[in-house]
RNA sequence: GCGGAUAUGGCGGAAUUGGCAGACGCGCCGGAUUUAGGAUCCGGUGGGCAACCCCCGUGCAGGUUCGACCCCUGUUAUCCGCACCA
């Protein structure tokens, strides 16, 4: 036997799938196909960190047993590679981000196939490359001539570090999701996606996907729906103030009312206000407070009366005082509440405070001490007409009433917010709309896509709040396609989610010119069957791409009205002392060093077997040799071959295992196959020898963990052609159960003996014989048998009494 | 605060979903081989006890059951998401 050499096998087989084509997916749409599809990586100067090939290899596996199951399968790979790191980059060493992008992604690809996964490349796409984001240019034209894209001038989410606005996705914590740097608001035009037209299907559809929990529960709560009625409260001027409430039954609760310090009525009432000075501070106060300060728990509550004017409570006619506070947002509901102090804590806090009357209205608690908001099930009290109803029967009657007497309706409520889609930044895809001063916005005409990012002098991003591309007067002065007058480019770009809300359509059909793809190729390969993905993308690209998705439907360009069928999440790998990898806390991994030192069968094993794979799981340098050794005793094993099938002894193990590595690799419990590969290996050696059978069987279940390995032991025993075209092993489900079982035999529950019977023994003779058994004749002796019962192929329990 | 999850040896993690807890791997201990180290091979390894066929043991306290890591009630800790969303 030769040692095996895994620099030089992994680089041969490597460059035969390469020269071979193997893993290209056919175009012949009669095969069963399967779409496998992880996150393309976004290109960084840094390489692959450890934590990419975890999903890579996840999936990798998946492919390649699906590929030996006869399925047609595209697993593909590409480049999200628009973004601020790279323009920073850029701007730092005065290299074209182009040029930057084209080092990154060389780098990137050098590294993926150096592990060896089955990435169909003749479809790599990049999100950057002209010919693919003039399909996001386009499907950006189709949403505005829909009408979900449109401009508005509106308070936005601004990064001081990026110098750019930011979706409310983007946003973590009052912080920026990128840099970590603080957000302001700041007042811009900017354009927006409709995204919230979309929200009541985004949540409807869930139900059929096949997503693990977590993914619909976080986007659930992301769109954040409720239901309540809006209902119309006038002011002592006459003008209806509108609210939103979740909690309509408790309307004769509500003593005041609370209205955001940006709310339009305010400035209507500014001569009647007799402390309009007041109120203008307040104003300027939350105005120049940031997202951070603003949402700040615990906060004590502040606020300013309206002095002049006041409302009317619409279901008893009664006179109560208005409030401006910031705990009411404008850009939720209305931007006004009924406050009931009773039975909402915010309320009840605002209301201790200003000294304003508690009423209770659902009893049960003690509305003094603390609000009762726990009250689903309780009965209404002083409240008119409602008054002994429950709190259920009550939502009914008074939303029937309000509608019936023109005072406000049934309503129901989102918390997400339009999606904001412009950046002020370079390196992304040119937002292709002209503004006329007559005409107004007109949409390039689609045989102009791609509009071209334009070569700049500086891609420095200004504090003005303009694109670097503001400052081209060549590029951005054009004539109006309209009315042939002097018009202006809209000078900035589509965020990096742009790309990767449609990139999964490309792959099926990558180098089309005609369309985003054509219509076959999306017939065949959508939905995509499986995504695996991280959970930090659950409520931005996930997300944002079940709305493309959704609204290319509508249209007609795609057929499914979901883009992805299946979608599990890896969990992160650690540092070896615990704590999430990074530079500064100098416990990164190199994925490089540990294909170099072990090589990537190692790499990609150890990965698989790390752990739970939707858990978080510690990076240790001592347990990859132990997959190390796992490799090297398998490579081992031609050593002890033999001619021969499979013996009949190992017949049962071997069929059981086929199943178990089959069905966890489906249910990505890689962790527990490797595990059961481990232990036939671990029997081939203990009977001192594997058949040529046995091998052959083994080498293929392992092919999809180790395919260089695989592929080169497959070759030195001879089994002819090339593992990848051979079919996966069948397992007989009447072969996988041993012909005797060990049980154990329980007295009163505690264990007394073991006992190897037949695997069909019958109940009775189950029990007769563990009572022939020493010890639990000993512990029966004397006493009564109160029951006897027999589990097969696990326990006997004899239970006695004194 | 609301929502979701997790808790098993020295470590990563298994457990056919109510049926022999600790599979598999790491680490550790002992032995073989080696000039030595490394590598490799063999044996052992939840805790207690001199030892056992004994006792204890799946965060903690109860409960249901012949039988509970698994179900129920309460509780603690950790992680994640959202967070003044009316």
């Amino acid at each position: 036997m030769k040692n095996y050499d895994f620099k030089a096998v992994e680089k041969k087989w490597q460059q035969k799938w390469e020269e071979t084509g193997v893993f290209h997916a056919k175009q012949d749409f009669t095969l069963p196909k399967y779409y496998c599809l992880v996150e393309f990586p976004y290109p960084s100067g840094q390489g692959l960190h450890v934590g990419h090939p975890r999903s890579y290899t996840a999936l990798d596996t998946v492919a390649r047993k699906k590929r030996l199951q006869g399925y047609n399968v595209l697993y593909p790979m590409g480049w999200d590679a628009f973004g601020l790191p790279t323009e920073n980059y850029a701007i730092k060493n005065h290299i074209h981000p182009e040029i930057v992008t084209k080092q990154n992604v060389a780098r990137f690809k050098q590294q993926l196939q150096s592990l060896g996964f089955s990435f169909d490349w003749s479809r790599e796409v990049n999100t950057t490359d002209p010919a693919y984001y003039k399909w996001t240019q386009w499907i950006f034209l189709q949403l505005y001539k829909k009408g979900l894209a449109y401009k508005k001038e509106m308070s936005v989410n601004w990064c001081t570090s990026c110098k750019c606005v930011l979706a409310n996705e983007e946003v973590v914590n009052g912080v920026c999701e990128r840099c970590g740097s603080e957000v302001i608001h700041k007042v811009k035009s900017q354009w927006m996606l409709k995204i919230t037209a979309y929200a009541q299907r985004l949540i409807d559809d869930l139900d059929d996907l096949n997503f693990i929990d977590r993914v619909k529960v976080q986007q659930k709560n992301w769109i954040g729906r409720s239901t309540g009625a809006q209902v119309t409260f006038t002011a002592t001027t006459g003008d209806p103030i509108e609210v939103y409430t979740t909690r309509p039954d408790t309307l004769f609760g509500a003593t005041y009312m609370v209205v955001s310090p940006e709310h339009p009525l305010l400035e209507k009432w500014a001569d009647k206000l007799t402390n309009m000075d007041e109120i203008r501070a307040y104003q300027n106060e939350a105005a120049h407070k940031s997202d951070f300060e603003r949402t700040e728990v615990n906060k004590d509550k502040t606020g300013v009366e309206l002095l002049g004017v006041r409302a009317i409570n619409p279901v008893n006619g009664e006179e109560i005082p208005i409030f401006i506070s910031d705990y009411v947002l404008v850009s939720y509901g209305t931007g006004a509440i009924m406050a009931v102090p009773a039975h909402d804590t915010r309320d009840w806090e605002f209301a201790k405070k200003f000294d304003l009357p508690i009423v209770e209205v659902v009893r049960g608690g003690n509305v003094e001490k603390e609000a009762f908001t726990d009250c689903a099930t309780g009965v209404m009290v002083n409240s008119g007409f409602l008054t002994g109803l429950s709190v259920e029967d009550a939502k009914v009657k008074i939303i029937d009433w309000l509608t019936e007497n023109g005072k406000g309706f049934k309503k129901v409520n989102y918390k997400l917010r339009d999606w904001v889609f412009s950046r002020q930044r370079y390196w992304g895809e040119p937002i292709p709309i002209i503004e006329c001063p007559k005409c107004g916005f007109v949409p390039l005409d689609e045989s102009e896509l791609p509009l071209r990012l334009p070569e700049v002098e500086s891609y420095e991003p200004t504090d003005t709040g303009e694109s670097p591309l503001a400052k081209l007067t060549d590029w951005v002065n054009v004539k109006c396609p309209c009315c042939g007058g002097d018009a202006k480019r809209e000078t900035d770009t589509m965020p990096q989610w742009a790309g990767s809300s449609w990139y999964f359509l490309r792959y099926c059909d990558p180098h089309n010119n005609d369309a985003l793809a054509s219509k076959e190729a999306l017939e065949y390969w959508t939905p995509v069957d499986w995504y695996n993905g991280g959970m930090e993308h659950t409520t931005l690209h996930l997300l944002y791409s079940r709305f493309w998705h959704k609204f290319l439907y509508d249209i007609g360009v795609v057929p499914t009205k979901e883009p992805y069928a299946k979608r599990t999440s890896h969990g992160m790998i650690l540092g070896e002392n615990g704590e999430k990898m990074s530079k500064s806390r100098g416990n990164v991994v190199n994925p490089d060093e540990i294909v170099d030192q072990y090589g990537a069968d190692t790499m990609r094993l150890y990965e698989m077997f790390i752990g739970d794979f939707e858990k978080a799981a510690p990076w240790n340098s001592d347990s990859i040799k132990g997959c190390k050794r796992f490799l090297d005793r398998t490579w081992g094993l031609q050593n002890i071959a033999k001619d021969g099938g499979i013996r009949a002894e190992l017949e049962a193990e071997i069929h059981r295992t086929i199943q178990k590595v089959g069905e966890d690799i489906d249910n990505l419990k890689a962790n527990t196959a490797i595990a059961a590969l481990m232990t036939l290996l671990n029997r081939f050696y203990d009977s001192g020898a594997v058949t040529r059978e046995e091998l052959r069987t083994f080498v293929l279940l392992l092919n999809p963990f180790a395919p260089h390995l695989t592929e080169e032991l497959w070759e030195v025993m001879d089994f002819g052609g090339v593992v990848t075209s051979q079919s996966w092993p069948q397992f007989d489900p009447a072969k996988c159960k041993d012909d005797s079982v060990e049980i154990a035999v329980q007295v009163c529950g505690k264990i007394k003996a073991r006992l190897t019977v037949p695997a069909d023994v019958s109940s009775a003779d189950a029990i007769a014989l563990a009572k022939a058994d020493e010890k639990v004749a000993e512990a029966i002796d004397g006493k009564t048998i109160v029951k006897e019962l027999y589990v097969p192929g696990r326990l006997v329990n004899i239970v006695v009494k004194m």
